[in-house]
DNA sequence: GTCTATAAGTAGATAGAC
DNA sequence: GTCTATCTACTTATAGAC
């Protein structure tokens, strides 16, 4: 059997996380869930007790992906640009893949702050400090401008992320709803984002 | 009557953009509306037929903010940098009296897509093309490198918005929850937005 | 483990008195 | 216009057979 056949629980899962990133926790029906895993409503209760913990068990799987371990890459000895580089391209390149990320997290942060705040800060442990750390490096050797590096940080994951979260947005009003350039549109940001960050943080001035 | 008195219909309004905000369309319920507004259900659908037309009416209240009136003011003769500041400055202070607004129109985008591109785009009428132009020519005067203004104009939106949907995890990381030092920090980023992109378009090259 | 049937509670919406 | 009471449909969750 070529791993054809998953396992029930599995199965749920996959169909859960269907559910739940596209209808959100509200909007999302237990029975629309086992129908999407072709079994039937009571199953989902004897795997996870209630929908509360079926979606905990989703959110903190998909949260997963959220920080690209590319993260790792940037503790590797080559100059500043090419980190920026590689931490564009591989949150772009993961955003592409899981599109519906962002607004699922952020319908998440909303009804539930809290919780989120707690996930983050425990998969992040101290890598905020050490990426603090490689700007600070960065502009006391005069090769960045003085910046603070929360806004830089911000400013980094605003250009990669918002435009994903608009995306309906945006490929309705510059590509009438054409996904094919919309993608093409997010292929060409890795550049156009690298090359902006790396022009706004120039020593030298306009 | 000192003002104090609204009518029924604006209580429920206001009630009903305070619960539908908050919440979310499904998270949302009709008792909760009624109870905020101090009146009982069936006065809900006495004003408006059902949720989804209350909700309507609600989205295209709260929808009008979101495309400042600032944007006229970019007509005016001053230098493209100014512009930018009145435009990043008008944005963030719209931004920090609505700090909802982004999550509750994103949740809306995800939900009804269509509806509210239709209503994007009737908002916004000939602007783009308007803002488009005003970039086009700065490119050509040689004041600003050259860059596909969609890029440009997504970057500036990104800079703006996504700090006040990641808000909570700022917040609460940066912050530990110390909303005072956190709005401290919204107001900054109206100068960090502002350098950061005008070093980006400088045509100097890096 | 998986199913059918059903309980228990809640939602939006309406009827009808005042 | 505003209220109370109620209908109908749907939702999560459980009981119990196999």
């Amino acid at each position: 059997m070529i791993e054809k056949e998953k396992n029930t629980e599995e199965k749920i899962l996959e169909a859960a996380k269907k559910i739940f990133i596209t209808k959100g926790f509200d909007g999302a029906r237990m029975q629309e869930i086992a129908n999407e895993a072709q079994i039937n409503k009571a199953l989902l209760h004897y795997y996870f007790r209630s929908k509360d913990k079926l979606f905990e068990a989703v959110f903190a799987s998909v949260f997963s992906h959220f920080f690209p371990a590319i993260l790792e890459a940037m503790q590797s000895e080559i100059p500043f640009a090419e980190k920026i580089k590689i931490f564009v391209d591989s949150y772009i390149n993961m955003l592409t893949a899981n599109p519906f990320l962002p607004a699922f997290i952020i319908g998440e942060i909303n009804r539930n702050p809290e919780t989120v705040l707690a996930m983050i800060k425990k998969n992040m442990g101290t890598k905020p400090d050490f990426l603090f750390k490689i700007i600070a490096d960065e502009i006391n050797m005069g090769r960045m401008r003085p910046i603070d590096p929360r806004h830089f940080m911000i400013n980094m994951l605003s250009l990669c992320i918002f435009p994903f979260i608009a995306r309906p947005i945006i490929t309705g009003i510059f590509f009438e709803n054409n996904h094919e350039a919309s993608n093409g549109f997010m292929e060409e940001r890795k550049n156009e984002i690298v090359s902006f960050i790396i022009k706004s943080i120039s020593v030298r001035s306009v």
